[in-house]
DNA sequence: GGTATCACG
DNA sequence: ACGTACGTGATACCG
């Protein structure tokens, strides 16, 4: 039977997906968009050629027997970048996967490999595609042969027939090389005659028919065309030798060799996660579920016996969402070296016997996100204690820039494939609903059999890399503290935040329509579109700064404009108070409970940091800075009367965290003798006394201090302070002078993170930077600043994550009523019985202060008020 | 679903 | 020369 063979370029591709795509980094530190586009035009091409015989063919080495013609070919070629080069063994690894031959042959390149078997495949008849980004491969077209050379992009291909390329350039597929002979190629550096191009070329070509035709008859030529031609005859010559493919190689393949029978599945998914492909991954476990996952026995259980609960297992309660405070919950799963087991929620809330169990502290519980459970099984009244492993922080701490959204991918990372993605259970958007209890359960029981199996890889990982205490005495209590804390919810004033919004929607009518008359017209005032077109073209103010849409109508944009027009202030205003509407107001108003209470979530393995964020709703970002957002805090109030609110906050952490890893003297110094940071760092910034430090010099200082923190950048400081970028790299420069400490520091992360990869915090914590070794200036650059500011920005969040624990202890142990109910990164709130706050103003800023020793001392502020508005 | 904007540390 | 401050989440547009 013939054959159909594919051939591709390997090299050749690679380089076209490369500069073709985005340079995409996956969360474990690779780039792959060469890979990735790569993958993209395999499964396409696989899809719609079906083949039956295929090989990659790559380059073998630096230099080849062409460059014993010519030993400057391919010379002047930019080397290739780094971030493709560390891209090539996972291409590889990627091809064996799809076990698709793959070979090199020293000495020659990827093209005379694949012409060699191209005439060998003609020979007998086979039908060939030649795959490549090339277009010298062309030359390899003939009747049974089609060359197809990427465009643009990487799966948008031109079919190279021997009528193709008659249709195009009028010529033979052999007379290609001619052409080549003729004009050159600049991209390997060949010559051809100087002066002639594409045009002049085929000109020649379509009278003479090759470069020995055109010097046979070079009598005909005349003027300077015949004088660059004579001159450069040798020229011509070598460079029509140089783009001929050989086609007689050694190769020592035969095309027998090359059967494709298809990927190797499992190793597919191994490689594809490895890269992250997350695209494809879905996509596969669609088409390939049910053959792919190995059969799971388990058993639905309704009466608990306690002979199933052991000393350690696995346990997964399965939730309908993410909204743990409310969601459904689908039933609980246990899983241990033998046994699975699937127990219906009913029938969890029935039993006493795996009450007792889940709320044993002996009992270990292997478990994925502890913290959900907590929260979801405390709504039933069932206490969960004993968590002994937690799959999502456990995955968090190794790689804390792997954004998992599903359980599914977590494992996967791991090499576990059985599990299925939420979404490809429940479906999604209207589509969505719980499925049949046969395809429930096991989706349950899979998952529990999932945490068990990947606990002991996460485990040795995270001791491989000096984490597991971070994780264990750390994240893991911490789950349990935020859980609490979470289910709690602090208390708000419905009435309060209400009769504000009637307030606010009010003042925010009248400013509406004063900005309608000043506009002369009326407009969504929200849309930036809409705004920009009012205040740029009809009212002609200067468009200072445009965004990739149009004009900015940002509020530093319209700040600087605010003299011009007396539109400006109220579009600010306008700006300002709908915010505090929508969000604040209305949007609180939605997320109070039946019991009056808002429960946020903490989500503790999502930021690059280590820092905690909060959602539905956020309440680490409630207003503070502006009085009129402030008073939004008058309706956070205690859950009890004769209760108050206190507030406790770290002063300065995060300079303090720099001054304890710098070490610069100056720095330590300062916060030894309890200095105002900003005014210290302004007199040694501006050399004067302490007492003759200005308000200006202070808000430079404070500014620059901001920037060190942030990974400094003149550019980012003359944004801030609204000065010259070049005054702004002035105080860079001073500061750095004043603090060679801080200096030296900076320096020293950088050069770590390069040599490591990573940079890590004082409990380390680790985040990885790819980047950090980019050719590319903005990349690298941000993985710069990167490095100078997660170790600060983690430590402090390692700090408050410990005094969160220690706190905690702390409360149980002096036998407190009191609650802590949030966390905003450096300041802790609780809420207490007066009777308890002298007590508290006392214990809490002690606590905090040593949760961790440092080379400075640790400060805090507290203060305490009726609402959290007054805790100032 | 992406973009712009703005709230916090 | 390159084009930026670090880390988040919610809302409103708009294609």
């Amino acid at each position: 039977m013939a054959k159909k063979i594919l051939l591709l370029d390997g090299n050749s591709l690679a380089y076209r997906a490369f500069f073709a795509l985005p340079l995409l980094t996956n969360e474990n530190g690779i780039h792959t968009n060469a890979v990735y586009g790569f993958t993209m035009m395999l499964q396409r091409i696989l899809e719609e050629e079906k083949p039956t015989h295929m090989m990659v063919a790559f380059d073998a080495g630096k230099t080849t027997f062409r460059h014993e013609t010519f030993s400057e070919y391919k010379g002047g070629r930019q080397k290739t970048p780094p971030e493709l080069s560390e891209q090539f063994p996972y291409l590889r690894k990627l091809i064996d996967a799809y076990r698709i031959k793959q070979y090199e042959l020293p000495n020659y390149e990827a093209d005379d490999i694949i012409g060699t078997l191209s005439l060998e495949a003609e020979k007998q008849g086979d039908e060939v595609i030649v795959i490549s980004g090339d277009k010298d491969l062309t030359q390899l077209a003939s009747p049974s042969t089609t060359v197809y050379i990427t465009r643009k992009g990487i799966t948008d291909i031109e079919k190279y027939t021997v009528e193709h390329i008659k249709e195009k350039y009028g010529l033979t597929p052999l007379q290609i090389i001619d052409m080549k002979g003729l004009m050159g190629d600049s991209s390997d550096n060949i010559p051809g005659v100087p002066g002639v191009g594409e045009k002049t070329a085929l000109k020649l070509l379509a009278a003479h028919g090759s470069v020995e035709g055109v010097y046979e008859a070079i009598d005909q030529q005349k003027g300077k065309m015949k004088e660059k031609l004579v001159a450069n005859e040798d020229l011509a010559y070598i460079s029509k030798q140089l783009a001929t493919i050989e086609r007689q190689a050694p190769v020592e393949v035969k095309l027998d060799d090359l059967g494709y029978e298809g990927p190797d599945q499992d190793e597919l998914v191994r490689v594809w996660s490895e890269l992250a492909f997350k695209s494809l991954l879905e996509k596969m476990d669609y088409t390939a579920e049910e053959t792919v996952k190995e059969e799971l026995k388990f058993t639905v259980v309704t009466e608990i016996e306690p002979s199933i609960l052991k000393g350690e297992m696995a346990v997964h309660l399965e939730m309908y969402d993410e909204h743990y405070h409310t969601c459904d919950l689908l039933g609980v799963a246990l899983s241990d070296a033998t046994d699975t087991y699937v127990i219906p929620m009913d029938a969890v809330k029935g039993s006493d016997i795996l009450k007792t169990w889940l709320a044993d502290p002996s009992k270990k519980k292997y478990m994925s996100d502890s913290k959900a459970s907590t929260a979801a099984f405390l709504r039933s009244e069932i206490e969960l204690d004993g968590v002994d492993f937690d799959l999502m922080l456990g995955a968090y701490i190794v790689n804390p820039s792997l954004t998992y959204t599903d359980m599914a991918n977590i494992v996967l990372e791991y090499g576990y494939t059985d599990v299925s993605t939420n979404e490809q259970v429940y479906g999604k958007g209207a589509k969505k609903k719980v499925p049949d209890d046969a395809v429930l359960n096991e989706h349950i029981a899979r998952k529990a059999r999932a945490i068990w199996k990947v606990r002991d890889i996460i485990i040795k990982k995270l001791e491989d890399n000096q984490q597991f205490d971070l994780y264990d005495k750390l994240e893991l209590p911490l789950a349990s503290v935020l859980g609490k804390m979470e289910s709690l919810g602090v208390k708000v004033d419905k009435a309060q935040l209400s009769d504000m919004g009637e307030e606010l929607a009010a003042k925010l009518e009248k400013i509406e329509s004063e900005i309608y008359s000043l506009a002369g017209q009326e407009f969504n005032i929200n849309s930036p579109k809409q705004l920009g077109v009012i205040l740029f073209e009809k009212l002609g103010l200067p468009a200072l700064k445009k965004t990739k849409t149009g004009y900015s109508t940002a509020a530093d944009v319209l700040e600087k404009l605010e003299g011009q027009h007396e539109i400006i202030s109220h579009i600010l205003l306008y700006r300002q108070l709908g915010k505090l509407l929508s969000t604040y107001i209305e949007g609180l108003l939605k997320e109070i409970h039946d019991d009056g209470k808002i429960h946020t979530r903490f989500q503790q393995a999502l930021t690059t940091t280590g820092r905690l964020s909060s959602t539905n709703p956020n309440l680490q970002n409630i207003p503070v800075r502006l009085e009129e957002g402030r008073k939004i805090r008058k309706a956070f109030v205690p859950s009890e009367p004769d209760w108050v609110m206190v507030a406790a906050d770290y002063s300065q952490i995060e300079l303090r965290v720099l001054a304890h890893m710098s070490e610069d003297d100056r720095l330590v110094q300062a916060f030894k003798d309890d200095q105002d940071i900003h005014t210290a760092t302004a007199a040694d910034v501006f050399h004067v006394p302490l007492e003759e430090v200005t308000g200006d010099m202070r808000r430079a200082a404070k500014a620059v201090n901001f920037g060190i923190v942030y990974g400094i950048s003149d550019y980012g400081l003359s944004q801030s302070l609204n000065i010259p970028r070049k005054e702004a790299a002035e105080f860079i420069d001073r500061y750095l002078k004043s603090f060679p400490g801080v200096q030296q520091y900076m320096t020293n992360i950088v050069s770590s993170a390069k040599k490591d990869g990573f940079v890590t915090t004082l409990m380390n914590r680790r985040r990885y930077l790819p980047d950090i070794t980019s050719s590319n200036f903005n990349l690298r650059s941000f993985a710069e600043r990167t490095a100078m500011n997660t170790p600060i920005q983690g430590s402090a969040a390692d700090i408050i994550k410990k005094a969160m624990i220690d706190m905690d202890e702390a409360l149980e142990r002096e036998g407190l009523k009191a609650n802590m109910l949030l966390q905003v990164h450096d300041e802790l709130i609780f809420e207490a019985p007066k009777d308890e706050l002298a007590k508290l103003m006392e214990l809490v800023p002690k606590v905090m202060e040593s949760a961790m020793e440092l080379n400075v001392p640790l400060k805090v502020d507290i203060a305490s008020g009726d609402t959290w508005y007054e805790t100032k």
